[in-house]
DNA sequence: TTTTTCATCGTATAATTATTCTATTTTTGA
DNA sequence: TCAAAAATAGAATAATTATACGATGAAAAA
């Protein structure tokens, strides 16, 4: 009762901020915490949580909520937002599960390259025009997401 | 290499269109395809593949692929299906009223083509980039009428 | 050609995870 | 409250999957 469903939330924690590798290592975890349980306890726990355990780009398998089951972590993208800001983009707007991109007149093709090559699974695909962009999102994906994945957070003011 | 790859795109096919359970089962699938390996070079291919093992609705365990895509087995159906089939395609994906269709790069405008002349009630319109179709969709079509319209059906069975 | 390197894969086995069976606790309904 | 039903979980084990190791073959280098 309280104490599964608290424990099921600590799992989902716990699997969303860390590598876990193994049932036996999150039961470490959990311990910790201060959660006694068995591995077969915590084996029905993934199971009704649908975590599932999937490779990473490291090569190890680990732990991954149902939402991030399609995502791959590519992190080596710290120059992405310069060479999206560097390359002719506008602006950005949303509309539902669409967002339009506008960029500099030639510069829409090449821009949607550089996102298509990240393979952002909140992003199905883009279309590009000679300055515009149209990127189909993922359901429910928040547009603030979009902008975080992009980088086009605004980092020093809000106007 | 060779051998390899194209066993990969066929487990991808596979996973995809069929609930597979387990190893074992997949393998005797791949046998039935002609593909002889064992349950150790199958788990080297999942790993790569970053297919996941993750609880379905039904409290089964099935194999899903990193993301939503759904990959399209090429065989030959003779209809106004064959066309697309055999023009590049790569794989579909829905979101909300929308749908994306992937193809081999410069495929996508012909593609679009063919299916614009179908005029098909369900599908209001498409817009082709080089190789990424986006399909506006009437509201409230399933994905399924919709691949089952192009003729993306799964023939999944054992023959 | 010969050697080296690299990728692939099978065998056997280790490692991991799911489930059966049973016990205990909690909830429900009268 | 009390009995029945359902939920929860542990121990043991079955089932499943990953990997160490060695073998093989193909490509690359010498």
């Amino acid at each position: 009762m309280k104490k599964k469903t608290s424990r099921l939330d600590v799992i989902k924690m716990i699997v969303s901020s860390q590598q876990v590798g193994s049932q036996e290592e999150l039961l470490g975890i959990l311990k910790n915490e201060g959660f006694e349980l068995t591995q077969a306890t915590l084996s029905r726990d993934l199971k009704q949580l649908k975590v599932a355990k999937a490779a990473s780009v490291t090569g190890k398998y680990v732990y991954v909520l149902p939402n991030d089951i399609m995502y791959v972590r590519n992190v080596a993208s710290t120059n992405a937002s310069e060479m999206l800001m560097t390359s002719g983009f506008i602006s950005i707007q949303f509309s539902g599960n669409l967002a339009v991109i506008k960029t500099k007149p030639g510069y829409a093709s090449s821009m949607a390259y550089d996102i298509d090559i990240h393979n952002y699974t909140q992003i199905l695909g883009t279309i590009a025009g000679d300055d515009t962009i149209l990127l189909v999102l993922k359901e429910g994906t928040p547009p603030a997401q979009i902008c975080k994945l992009l980088s086009f957070v605004n980092k020093d003011n809000d106007k």
